[in-house]
DNA sequence: GTCTATAATAGGATAGAC
DNA sequence: GTCTATCCTATTATAGAC
């Protein structure tokens, strides 16, 4: 898509700030147009679904994004700790230090449903085993490890609510912090 | 209100179930008025102000709830250990041990001018200082205290999200297990 | 206090020109 | 590939009977 107005990389990231701020069914077409600069004939020329394709359309984006620059990041070379700082460093700029909300969280209310709950569930599977792998490698049992890995996520997705509740962008940094800690403390 | 369909109380209690499940935008007035057993217009009548006077009358049964529930528990007589496993109790029976997501966290989506973050935020922090208060008295200073109690806040927030995610309930389970961990450690 | 009926608007989606 | 104009339905909200 080169001769267009916007690349589709620029509308994939425009509709996941409107999504991820105001959830699926709280982004009206209007808003949605509105953000990525485009008419509603427009977006439906390129998401012939309509407002269902374009949310599937920003999880693969968003699944695609951590695959790139978390997931391989984290399964890659190097020492554990450095290779969780890398990811750290990643999920600070992507939640922009805690002003953002995730996708899997505003996506994944409504009913079970909700078509997006497969897609999400599985990201954050693989979100799960890479941190996993990370612990392992640190000496935890294959148990301790995912143990760890799911503290990690749970920390990271009750930075992001809690934040937001209370208006504190500290609460998400202090909990960054925390993140080593978590998945590589010093007693093996 | 006596002689009625149905007491406020469970108007209120099956209001908090649809705005905790699908969320301010995507729970509508026809989705609402079935799962109360009352026309539009009846709910009108309770409420003139509309969906957004539910939503905020639900914010405050849900503080009340609170307050009594968990709160008051929390600042009252018995050892720290005691009265954190009561509220971990009242935490499990409101959240169905995972299967129900947080009105904080469904009712605080969209943009900062969103009119529920202030009664949400002053809830939150109600919570974090009863929680502190106990953290205090298991012997730890005001500043640990307070990073103890904010950090089984986000927990629970946490693994809501995650179990919501994952559809895995033993992911809230897990959670609720950790918090006397978090909140009372051993060492002081 | 609850209802049926209806108004007024916003929402998602499409047709067809350029 | 993007636009304007339009359609149809769902949604919020109100009027007025009982």
């Amino acid at each position: 898509m080169p001769p267009s107005k916007v690349s589709r990389e620029d509308v994939l990231n425009r509709l996941l700030a409107v999504f991820r701020r105001h959830g699926f069914e709280g982004a009206s077409l209007a808003m949605i147009a509105d953000e990525v600069g485009l008419q509603k004939a427009s977006l439906y020329h390129l998401f012939p679904g309509g407002k269902d394709e374009m949310a599937k359309a920003v999880l693969e984006h968003v699944h695609a994004f951590m695959e790139e620059k978390v997931l391989v990041p984290l399964r890659g070379e190097g020492d554990p700790a450095t290779r969780l700082h890398a990811m750290i460093e990643q999920v600070r700029a992507f939640y922009a230090d805690g002003r953002l909300s995730c996708l899997f969280d505003t996506l994944s209310v409504g009913g079970g449903d909700n078509p997006f709950r497969k897609p999400i569930g599985d990201a954050m599977n693989a979100w799960m085993d890479a941190l996993a792998l990370v612990a392992r490698e640190h000496g935890a049992t294959a148990a301790v490890a995912r143990q760890r890995a799911e503290r990690v996520l749970v920390t990271i997705q009750g930075v992001l609510v809690v934040a937001r509740c209370l208006d504190d962008l500290k609460v998400f940094s202090r909990g960054m912090h925390e993140l080593p800690a978590i998945l590589l403390p010093a007693d093996v």
